[in-house]
RNA sequence: GGAGAGAUGGCCGAGUUGGCUGAAGGCGCUCCCCUGCUAAGGGAGUAUAGGCUUUAACUCCUAUCGAGGGUUCGAAUCCCUCUCUCUCCGCCA
């Protein structure tokens, strides 16, 4: 959600931002509605006050003994003008609301401008993409050879699913917990444990409501269908670990916050039937590392950085080889004001592909969920920003790792930094 | 799943024969005075959002007492639905 006082004050500004990325701002039928809201709202104000005035009277003229039914028959036929002012003015203002929440975010200054994904900046290549002299496999061949049963998913859930035996389990287990212990112990995480299953406003609060909903898995409780009982299966950590500090407001000092968690993740992949259908990239089930900064508005974007290079601090620990990407205005998510995206090498695919994405999202998500802190300078309830990203994507992680560290009898190397995880072996045969 | 109790400002807590109660009192916090630097005392202020556009401030108006709906001229107070918390019983990793 952006800031109403922007959208009244310098609504040219708002649709020069949103042109950036290709979207379309109706400034006329917004500026109708805000125009009748106003309108209809003085009026409905002034309906109550009068109301609240004459009620009052009644009250005062009831205590006194007078006679109060001629201000009893002025009153009701005030009620009925009243009733209809209400309801007009409920009808305007969910009009505006759908539109406002439907409305992205504003790119950042330094977000680079361009269409597509082939727009996208590339800030840094890290490590050198290994030329192996032998047939590459990619981790679907590898994963047959050890475990990894993609048939067996598709008997038990379907496709995009995965079932993995064994050794290969093991591995995403370690890499899930060394990406856990270095961002708690070494870049100062807070541990965090949160529900995998979300209510409506959870989700509408970060962003992923009402717009995405066709992305989610939606759940009933007890068979209802009733929408007040409905619950989504998480997206990403993000959804339930921002939303720990939804409406509440936060002390300074208390300020950042940073969160880690792992959880599975659950995705519909709607619309994107006949993409990566090959292999573990684009799973309805995925396990990640998320983390997730509460910030003060004026660093945010010290904590991008920051943020950014702990999740590139894995892939640097685990040798693999990646490219950090500034995303332009037309790949930008829809919450998001700038994203890096961190893109591993995979051998498999000549191709380097996502693995982690960081955003700062200014305050977008915190004017949706009511997230703020006193700032002691104005001495003003302020906004906070929020700030997320993969630290990584341990299915994908999972991929690289055996992908770069092939072999060519279709053994599998375990990094350095995983081995003592993995109860010392260093080889996957 | 059954029975009962409850939800009021940053916190505690009054207010249920509907009527100057946006809300007593206390705590906390901020500012000022006095004193002196340990404590005490005096005074003022202290929810959010909208009307709001403005150079700015104030005044004013509206809404909000878990959420939504209803009754009424008028609801924190009465009725209905829902959510959450607590106690007891049942079930359960």
């Amino acid at each position: 959600m952006l800031d109403s006082k922007l959208l009244r004050g310098n609504i040219d500004f708002v649709v020069e931002q949103l042109k950036r990325r290709n979207f379309t701002f109706d400034v006329d039928q917004y500026n109708k509605l805000e125009d009748q809201r106003k309108v209809i709202q003085v009026q409905t104000q002034d309906l109550q006050n009068l109301r609240n005035t004459k009620s009052k009277a009644i009250g005062q003229a009831k205590a006194s003994g007078e006679n109060m039914q001629p201000l009893l028959d002025e009153v009701s036929e005030l009620v009925q003008k009243l009733d209809d002012a209400k309801s007009k003015l409920q009808d305007i203002q969910a009009k505006i609301e759908e539109i406002v929440m439907a409305i992205p975010n504003i790119p950042h200054p330094s977000v680079p401008e361009g269409d597509s994904e082939d727009d996208n900046i590339e800030i840094l290549k890290w490590g050198k993409t290994a030329t192996l002299d032998f047939d590459i496999k990619d981790h679907v061949e590898l994963g047959e050879m050890h475990g990894m049963d993609f048939a067996a998913a598709a008997k038990i859930s379907g496709s995009r699913f995965v079932v993995m035996i064994g050794k290969l389990a093991k591995l995403q287990r370690a890499l899930t917990q060394f990406m856990l212990e270095h961002h708690i112990e070494k870049n100062g995480y807070t541990e965090t444990y949160a529900p995998y299953l979300v209510n409506a406003d959870s989700l509408t609060g970060t962003g992923q409501l009402p717009k995405f909903e066709a992305d989610l898995f939606k759940t009933h409780l007890h068979g209802e269908e009733g929408e007040a009982k409905a619950l989504y299966l998480i997206p990403t950590a993000e959804v339930p670990v921002t939303n720990i500090v939804r409406e509440s407001i936060i002390k300074g000092s208390e300020l950042p916050l940073k969160f880690v968690a792992h959880t599975p993740c659950f995705r519909s992949e709607a619309g994107s039937y006949g993409k990566d259908t090959r292999g573990l990239i684009r799973q309805h089930q995925f396990e990640k590392v998320e983390l997730v900064q509460i910030s003060k508005p004026d660093n945010s974007y010290e904590v991008l950085e920051e943020l950014t290079s702990d999740a590139e601090g894995i892939l640097q620990l685990l040798e693999l080889p990646y490219r950090k990407v500034n995303l332009c205005t037309g790949d930008l998510g829809f919450s998001s004001a700038k994203t890096y995206d961190l893109e591993v090498w995979l051998p498999g695919q000549k191709a380097y592909r996502e693995i982690s994405s960081c955003s700062c999202f200014e305050g977008f998500q915190a004017r949706r969920m009511q997230l703020r802190w006193k700032n002691p300078e104005t001495k003003e309830t302020e906004f906070l920003h929020t700030l997320n990203g993969s630290g990584l994507a341990v299915g994908r992680t999972l991929v690289a790792v055996m992908e770069n560290y092939q072999d060519s009898d279709g053994s599998i190397a375990i990094p350095k930094v995983l081995q003592s995880y993995m109860g010392g072996i260093t080889k996957i045969k």
